[in-house]
RNA sequence: CGGGGUGUAGCUCAGUCUGGUUAGAGUGCUGCGUUUGGGACGCAGAAGUCGCCGGUUCGAAUCCGGCCACCCCGACCA
C-alpha cells in the first residue's frame, strides 16, 4: 500500500508538551501517534493505531497458535456480577447507573463476564477451552501518569483457561507464558517474567512479564541473567556486617537522644549492618514488632504477606504503652508483642533499642535474647548479592505488560460454574486468566528503541515498513519508486508534503520507520535512491530498477 | 486522599510580585516572492471568553474568595 503524507492526518510536533516525562511520551505525543482527551484518556491517531494494531495482530497470532478463540465480551456490565464475587467493592472500578437506577459497572478485566459464560460448560469432554478477546477496559485509576504506561481506559487482551483441574491448569497457564514470550520477542521488547503479587485479582500464582523502562514497577535482575524477580517479592543476599566482639549477654548503654540508625552506629562505633532497626505496626487491632537491620528498609508489600492481613505503623502512644519508651529506643528484647524478624537478623549479634528511652542494647542475639518469626520483610537493594548465583543484583524501572493468573475456583465458586467429571461428581472449573496491554508493549517498545532525534521502530511493529521522501520536482520518479516497493509488498509512507528537505527528514527520524529511501536530485543524475536504515544510521545508492521489498 | 506546581495564540513560554494605552515573543498557520539533500529568508496577514464563577476597584491577565482542569511527589495500584 501508498500512503501520501499530504494527505494523511499527522500533525507532528516540533516540542514535546510540557507535561511530558517519559520518553515515549514524549516522543509517541510528538510523532503524532497519540494526542491526551483528559488525565489518563487517549486517543490514537491514525499512525499510533497502525502500530496498536500491529501489536494486536502479533498477539491474536500467537493466541490462536495455542488454541485460544478469539470472542468479544461487552464493556458495560451488570453489577451483579461484580457483587457476586466481591469486587464490587474495589475502589479502582468504574460504576454507573442506568435511567432506572440499575447498577452497572465498565469493568478491569473480564473474569465476572466469562465465567457467566463458562457456566455453559456442562461436561468435561468439553474442556479444557481458551478463550480471549481484546475490549476496552476501564479502571479508576487515583493517579493517571506518564502517557500510555498508567491510564483510566485501555485495550487489553484478555484470555481465559478452564480446566477439570490443576494439571490441566498448569498446563493452560504454560501454555500461555510460551505465547507472551514468543509475543514479546517479535516485538523485539526485552521482557523478564516474574513472579508477582496477584493483588486485586486474587487466586494461587501470577507471573509479571516486565519490560525494563520508565515504569512503575521495580525489577531486580542478577548481572550473571540467572535471576529476575519484581522489587516486591525479590529475595536478595545483603552484605554481611562487620560485627564486634561477641558478648555472653546482652549490655546495656546510654544512648542520650540518639534516635537514628545512622547516630547510633556512630556514638557506638558498630557497622550500622550490625544494628537493629525497630518498625512498630497494628495490625488487626494489635502492636507487632517489625525488625530490620539497621542499614534496611522495611518492605511494605512483604509485610503484609508475613502479616497475611495490612496494618499501619504504630503511633508514639501505641508504641509508648507498648514498649514503655520513645520510638528511637524501643528493640525485641523482653516485650509482650509479637515479633517478626528479617532472615538477616537470624544469625549475629546486633544493637537494639532497649525499650527504656535514651538506651540501647549491645549484642543482642535472636532465639537467645528474644523469640521472633522469621520472614523475609527487608527491601531488596541495589549491590545485594544474587539468591541463586552470588552475582550483584541490579534494580531497574520497568512497565508491566503482561500479567498472568492461576485463579483456581476464585471466580467459578461465587458464580456455580461447575462442570460433570469423568467420575460423575459435579466440580468447579479450574480457571486461569492472562492479561496483556498492547498501548503499554507499544510504550514499552518506544521506551527501549529510541535515540535522541525519535523512534526506531521494529520492523514488526512499525506503522509503515518504509518512509519516502520525495525531494521538489522529483514527484513522477518517486511515484515510480513508490510502485515498485508497493508491488513488492511494502507499506509505503510517501512523504510529498510541501516542505524543506531538512523538516522531511527530522519528521522521518522522529516518525522512526525502519527504512528510509530518498529520492531527491541525484537520482535524475543516475537514476538511483538512498537507502537509510533508521536502527544503524548507514546508507546506500540502489539503482531503482534493482528495488525490491525493503522490509 | 495528603503535599507541591501550573493554567495567557495550535505548541513552547514572557507579562501577574508593584492593577492603568490596542495583551506580547518564538515556533506553527495563511498569502505572495526568493529559496530547496538535515527544521531557509523577505513582505503581508489570520489567530487569545488571559481556565471558570463571583468580589474589590473609576479600571483586573494582574488583588481577594470559591470552583474546575492538568502535571509532579506520596498513599494506592496492573
Amino acid at each position: 500500500m501508498i500512503r501520501r503524507a499530504s494527505q494523511l492526518f499527522l500533525p507532528t510536533l516540533r516540542e514535546a508538551p510540557a507535561d511530558a516525562e517519559a520518553i515515549s511520551h514524549k516522543l509517541l505525543v510528538r510523532g503524532a501517534f497519540i494526542r491526551q482527551v483528559s488525565a489518563g484518556v487517549w486517543t490514537f491517531l491514525p499512525l499510533g493505531w497502525r502500530v496498536h494494531e500491529k501489536v494486536v495482530q502479533i498477539i491474536r497470532e500467537e493466541m490462536d497458535a495455542i488454541g485460544a478463540q478469539e470472542m468479544l465480551m461487552p464493556v458495560l456490565t451488570p453489577a451483579e456480577l461484580w457483587r457476586a464475587t466481591g469486587r464490587y467493592e474495589i475502589p479502582e472500578v468504574f460504576k454507573l447507573r442506568d435511567r432506572n437506577e440499575r447498577e452497572f459497572v465498565l469493568p478491569m478485566t473480564h473474569e465476572e463476564t466469562i465465567t457467566f459464560h463458562a457456566r455453559e460448560i456442562q461436561s468435561y469432554r468439553d474442556l479444557p477451552q481458551m478463550l480471549y478477546h481484546f475490549q476496552t477496559k476501564e479502571r479508576d485509576e487515583p493517579r493517571p501518569r506518564a502517557g500510555l504506561i498508567r491510564v483510566r481506559e485501555f485495550i487489553m487482551k484478555d484470555s481465559y483457561s478452564y480446566d477439570r483441574d490443576e494439571e490441566g491448569l498448569d498446563r493452560s497457564f504454560q501454555l500461555h507464558k510460551g505465547a507472551y514470550d514468543r509475543i514479546f520477542e517479535r516485538c523485539e521488547l526485552e521482557v523478564y517474567a516474574v513472579q508477582a503479587e496477584s493483588g486485586m485479582m486474587g487466586g494461587s500464582a501470577s507471573m509479571d512479564f516486565l519490560a525494563p523502562g520508565d515504569g512503575s514497577n521495580t525489577l531486580v535482575t542478577c548481572e550473571r541473567g540467572d535471576y529476575a524477580a519484581d522489587l516486591e517479592v525479590a529475595r536478595g543476599i545483603p552484605r554481611v556486617p562487620e560485627f564486634p566482639a561477641s558478648l555472653d549477654a546482652p549490655e546495656e548503654v546510654a544512648t542520650p537522644g540518639v534516635a537514628t540508625i545512622e547516630a547510633v552506629a556512630e556514638l557506638l562505633d558498630v557497622d550500622d549492618a550490625a544494628t537493629s532497626k525497630a518498625m512498630p505496626v497494628v495490625a488487626d487491632g494489635r502492636v507487632v514488632l517489625g525488625l530490620v537491620r539497621g542499614d534496611d528498609r522495611l518492605d511494605e508489600v512483604k509485610m503484609v504477606e508475613a502479616l497475611g492481613e495490612a496494618f499501619r505503623p504504630a503511633t508514639e502512644d501505641e508504641i509508648r504503652e507498648a514498649f514503655g519508651a520513645d520510638p528511637g529506643s524501643i528493640g525485641p528484647v523482653g516485650v509482650a508483642v509479637e515479633v517478626v524478624a528479617d532472615e538477616a537478623l537470624r544469625e549475629g549479634q546486633f544493637v537494639a533499642g532497649a525499650n527504656k528511652s535514651g538506651h540501647h542494647l549491645r549484642g543482642v542475639q535472636a532465639g537467645r535474647d528474644f523469640e521472633a518469626r522469621f520472614a523475609n520483610i527487608r527491601e531488596v537493594r541495589e549491590g545485594d548479592t544474587c539468591p541463586n548465583c552470588g552475582g550483584k543484583l541490579r534494580l531497574q524501572a520497568a512497565i508491566e505488560v503482561g500479567h498472568i493468573f492461576k485463579l483456581e475456583t476464585r471466580y467459578t465458586k461465587p458464580l456455580g460454574a461447575t462442570f460433570l467429571d469423568e467420575d460423575g461428581k459435579e466440580k468447579l472449573l479450574v480457571m486461569g486468566s492472562y492479561g496483556i496491554g498492547p498501548a503499554r508493549t507499544m510504550a514499552a517498545i518506544v521506551e527501549q528503541h529510541h535515540d535522541e532525534d525519535g523512534i526506531r521502530w521494529p520492523r514488526s511493529v512499525a506503522p509503515y515498513d518504509v518512509h519516502l521522501v520525495v525531494l521538489p520536482g522529483l514527484e513522477e520518479r518517486a511515484d515510480e519508486v513508490a510502485a515498485k516497493l508497493d508491488d513488492a509488498g511494502d507499506a509505503v509512507l510517501l512523504d510529498d508534503r510541501d516542505q524543506r528537505a531538512g523538516e522531511k527528514f527530522a519528521d522521518a527520524d522522529l516518525i522512526g520507520l525502519p527504512v528510509r529511501v530518498t529520492v531527491g536530485k541525484k537520482t535524475l543524475e543516475d537514476g538511483a535512491v538512498d537507502i537509510r536504515a533508521r536502527e544503524t544510521g548507514t546508507e546506500e545508492r540502489v539503482a531503482i530498477e534493482d528495488l525490491g521489498s525493503l522490509r
